[in-house]
DNA sequence: AGCACGCCGACT
DNA sequence: GTCGGCGTGCTC
């Protein structure tokens, strides 16, 4: 069946990539057509793009069945890719079509493949050779019937565009169309491997031997910043290579991709396929349509790149995995990390997760024997972790406004001084009020919930992100009822660089924030020219643990270590966690010893105790029993729900209704909360409100799901999206 | 996604 | 009477 034939006129169902969730039936074109083609097919008055997914059902009017118009020119669509978009469009309850559109998310698929001129060497000999006639032909001669642009030959043999012309006329040049997507590089896996570790070459060996097993599988690949990561994982995609399997690395950031390409550059001799929203049109184009036609070896990419044509696909690794920003909508909401686990275990390839500070999910996957483990201990260099204290923010006099403690601020004077840099990192970019008791510490929690509550401004209330109950802001501190002491706590990078400035007039300040950069080029140009000097404090948020090298710098100052230890977002812990050790990481990378102090109301706490022991097992183990207890995820299932409308009303209501009218979810076992305000309240105009739906780790929650959203007909400019698996919960 | 159909309010 | 607002529904 899998290479079932249709022949002219035969009905064939075709999955478009319109918004209809439905296969719709055609009859085959002249010439017939098979499972997987790439179509064009007549839609109302338009033509739009498709794939042929099986047999038609012959269950419409036959009279109204119009033809496909035709099959297109690329490689069809192979059985494990339809499986994948299938299989991921159940896990996360989208509709296939949507599913379909991220695949075929190329430029120019319904157009015929473009074609340019090319030059090579011909059969003729002039009869009058010149100087730079000899040259054009010399140089052909040597690429041994290559061919190659007018451009292209004319600058190698240094002369004009004309002469190659005039040795087209006279046959001694042939001149062909050949199309302007060309194959990238070959790939030589034995090109530039460098002298491995002995810990480093077991891993590889540990990898090498899994791709050879050409079976599924996946393995935790962990290591600290500077243990080689990127070289053990690199002979992973060599092994691919020579295996003539397809590889592809995901990268959080396309910032990372400029400087991992020229390490790719640098490995195997040539330059990998790119594929991220950075790569100009027509790359995009070659990039898909060679992937599809297996002459892409290694794709380098964002998170999209999962969903490329791939022939043969046999290593993905996905780098930095416990990264948030692998957890976005692409108009589907995704992540990345389990879709590249699916999709790897439809196409029998093997996972590699590389992270110095994993998920929580993925150490469980672990525990619990789903994945392997490969550790990397040792360390390049004499680069040394900085030490790390904490900085009692009970004991530090700050006015309100104010972030910097004294005790770091003398710190950093002393850097100054001493001509290094010191980075004051802050775990977030935008606006996430805290209301903290600047007297004893405490955070205001949820009477109903294990959740701490927000300050909304314009309500003058706070608010549980969890269930929406609301309070009157108190005036007195609940847990040690001194007076005007509580604040909300809200330090924006911004406001940081306007306090830091205020403090040390004459350093040199730069806030380092995505959203401040027009494209990554700029704000990789920025780090780059910081990273040599160009300044003295780094503001920064996320943006700066990810990977950039500053050798001057010396000094880490955490703002606010607590901000999600306590209850609100349940990746909280776990995220602050791994932050605090990779910007950590930053300090002291070169030959100065760092240090990094964490500002902190809760330096008992115990995150905070084991950050600081650099008790890593003794963090995950403790974090997880926590989650079990609490029965959230990775122990528990979690879908969020947003509601969108430009109408506050009208969400809320629907909001309220479907918690109302839950039985479906309770039938399974399945907890619904809220509606409540969701993490970002407006966007464009509409108000949105979040569900979250908690259930037990078995049960059936995408199916009970459907079920229940499927009780609620949405008006028009009211809109729905689930969230499977969210990354935050607050 | 588009595009047609259709049912209500303010005009010639 | 009609023009046009955009809510609703259909496209094989």
């Amino acid at each position: 069946m899998t290479d079932s034939f249709f022949q002219t006129g035969d009905l064939v169902g075709v999955l478009t990539t319109q918004p209809i969730n439905r296969v719709l039936d055609y009859k085959a074109p002249e010439g017939g057509c098979r499972i997987g083609d790439f179509v064009e097919v007549p839609l109302g008055p338009r033509k739009v793009l498709g794939v042929v997914w099986g047999a038609g059902k012959g269950d419409y009017d036959i009279s109204k069945i119009r033809s496909v118009v035709r099959v297109l020119d690329v490689a069809p669509m192979r059985e494990e890719m339809r499986v994948f978009l299938q299989r991921a469009a159940e896990y996360t309850l989208t509709p296939l079509s949507a599913m379909l559109r991220l695949a075929t998310r190329a430029p120019g698929l319904g157009d015929a493949v473009s074609m340019r001129k090319v030059y090579r060497l011909g059969g003729a000999v002039p009869d009058r050779m010149t100087e730079a006639r000899t040259k054009v032909l010399d140089v052909l001669r040597d690429y041994g019937g290559l061919s190659f642009t007018l451009g292209e030959v004319a600058e190698m043999a240094g002369v004009g565009t004309s002469v190659v012309k005039g040795l087209v006329k006279l046959g001694a040049v042939s001149e062909e169309e050949a199309p302007r997507d060309t194959p990238y590089p070959r790939l030589d896996p034995d090109y530039g491997g460098k002298a491995l570790s002995a810990d480093q070459a077991k891993g590889a060996e540990m990898l090498r031997q899994a791709l050879r097993s050409d079976h599924y599988g996946t393995t935790l690949l962990k290591g600290v910043t500077g243990s080689g990561k990127t070289e053990v994982y690199l002979e992973a995609v060599a092994e691919a290579l020579r295996m003539g399997r397809q590889a592809l690395v995901l990268l959080p950031e396309i910032a990372l991709s400029g400087e991992f390409i020229a390490r790719v550059e640098e490995r195997f001799g040539m330059r990998p396929a790119e594929w991220h929203s950075g790569v100009t049109m027509t790359e995009r184009r070659r990039c898909w349509r060679m992937v599809g036609q297996g002459d892409a070896q290694l794709v380098v990419g964002a998170r999209s790149a999962l969903f490329l044509p791939y022939q043969n696909l046999g290593l993905i690794v996905v780098d930095e995995e416990h990264d948030t920003s692998y957890k976005q909508e692409d108009g589907v909401l995704y992540n990345a990390r389990d879709m590249a686990v699916l999709r790897a275990a439809i196409n029998g390839a093997q996972v590699v997760l590389a992270s110095a500070t994993p998920s929580l999910e993925s150490w469980a996957n672990v525990e619990s024997g789903k994945y392997q483990r490969l550790e990397l201990t040792s360390r390049f260099g004499a680069a040394v972790l900085p030490d790390m204290t904490a900085i009692d923010m009970r004991a530090e006099a700050l006015s309100s406004g104010e972030w910097v403690s004294p005790s770091l601020r003398a710190k950093i004077t002393d850097r100054l001084e001493k001509g290094e840099q010191s980075l004051i990192f802050l775990n977030r970019r935008g606006y996430a009020p805290v209301t903290i008791c600047r007297a004893c510490g405490h955070q205001i929690g949820c009477d109903q919930c294990d959740a701490r509550m927000v300050e909304h401004r314009f309500l003058k209330r706070l608010m549980c992100h969890q269930c929406g109950e609301t309070k009157p802001m108190p005036t007195v501190c609940p847990s040690c009822e001194v007076e005007g002491k509580l604040n909300a706590v809200g330090p924006g990078v911004e406001r940081m660089g306007e306090e830091v400035a205020g403090l040390f007039p004459e350093a040199r300040i730069a806030v380092l924030s995505s959203d401040l950069y027009g494209s990554a080029r700029a704000m990789k140009a920025h780090i780059e020219d910081i990273a040599k000097g160009g300044a003295d404090i780094i503001i920064g948020t996320q943006i700066v643990a990810k990977g950039h090298n500053f050798p001057n710098l010396t000094l880490v100052g955490v703002i606010d270590a607590d901000l999600g230890l306590q209850g609100s977002d349940l990746r909280a812990a776990e995220r602050t966690f791994q932050l605090m050790r990779q910007v950590a990481g930053r300090a002291g990378r070169a030959e100065v010893p760092g240090e990094a102090l964490l500002q902190t109301y809760q330096p008992e706490h115990p995150v905070i105790r084991a950050i600081l022991a650099g008790d890593e097992e003794g963090f995950w183990a403790a974090e997880a029993a926590e989650r079990r207890g609490a029965g959230v995820p990775p122990y528990g299932r979690m879908a969020g729900i947003i509601l969108s409308s430009t109408n506050v009303q009208e969400v809320f209501d629907l909001g309220g209704e479907m918690a109302r009218r839950d039985a479906p979810l309770r039938q399974i076992g399945a907890q619904v909360f809220g509606p409540a305000p969701a993490p970002i309240a407006r966007v464009r105009g509409r108000h949105r409100v979040r569900l979250l739906v908690k259930a037990e780790k078995g049960a059936p929650l995408q199916a009970a799901l459907s079920e229940w959203v499927g009780q609620f007909r949405l008006s028009s400019n009211l809109r729905m999206a689930i969230d499977i698996d969210p990354q935050s919960f607050y």
